[in-house]
DNA sequence: TTACTTGCAAATGATTTGCACGTAT
DNA sequence: ATACGTGCAAATCATTTGCAAGTAA
């Protein structure tokens, strides 16, 4: 279904390469570390975190954060990144070279935690298909407490 | 679950009252209407939409649309109305008086089909207790094509 | 050389906020 | 009379865009 699933690093810099090469786009520094930060720290990074660790480990290359919007819409147009939506507070993206699944997110702490659910995913399509509806995507979250986070309450 | 599930209008009125009272805020002309058109419109409304609506609905009342913005999200934090985030694009905020469901969003016409499933919702819990993760909300959409539209493209 | 890219700063668009005036209680 | 609420305009915050200079192909 994901082109990107379980791909290392190579394999996804041949892929974002070849990406680029299709659209008369060209292979840039900047672009690179930003596939490669997504690759190395395996992290949902919003916009803004991702631009300060780049600042921060790559100071020579002086990116601004336009660029770094820039190249995550593009990877996320590609599907080589998915993202998560925090409503007014933005959005998170990771690569897409996981097999697809969903997030809890503690409200608290914002720990996520990833989960993936076949018997859902099946149960989407029905209601799906009952509703004369064809899916594209799905997005699914369950927001409330971790483990940690719900001990401190009590 | 949900305290305002099946009220009609009266009761959800007189609730609404209530939090005020309890809160020491006034019931105001303005924050009536607010109340009374997702009551009576029974629509997905985005602020924007909403501040239109009454604006030229009771031209004499000269809403603000900060006012809008202000009543949706006292109404949202007294769980009196839901609302589902469109990203960047905003959110389409509904009354709480109808039992939980989840969404259906057609990426080209904006068509919003409600569903739910208790199966999924079950399961939801499930994956949640395997975690140690307590849900208090969750979030599922289905993105996709509506008939009509899905029609449309081909 | 010829586009495409970049950083910067300004623009945008949704939402929030400060403030002086208005109005429920 | 005393808060709280409101409209307005300005502020904010995430994100996008125009532009002149830089760089991959």
């Amino acid at each position: 279904m994901n082109t990107f699933e379980n791909l290392e690093y190579n394999s996804l810099l041949t892929s974002f390469k070849e990406l680029l090469k299709n659209n008369s786009l060209k292979f840039t520094k900047q672009r690179e570390v930003v596939l490669k930060t997504l690759y190395e720290r395996n992290e949902h990074f919003t916009p803004e975190d991702l631009y300060i660790f780049l600042k921060s480990t790559y100071p020579q290359l002086n990116i601004g954060i336009a660029t770094v919007y820039r190249t995550l819409n593009l990877l996320e147009e590609s599907h080589m990144v998915t993202s998560i939506s925090f409503g007014v507070a933005g959005k998170k993206f990771e690569l897409a070279n996981k097999p697809h699944h969903d997030h809890m997110i503690c409200k608290t702490c914002g720990l996520i935690i990833e989960f993936q659910n076949d018997k859902i995913e099946q149960l989407q399509l029905e209601i799906a298909k009952a509703n004369h509806f064809h899916i594209t995507s799905h997005l699914m979250q369950l927001r409330g407490l971790c483990e940690k986070c719900a001990k401190e309450k009590s």
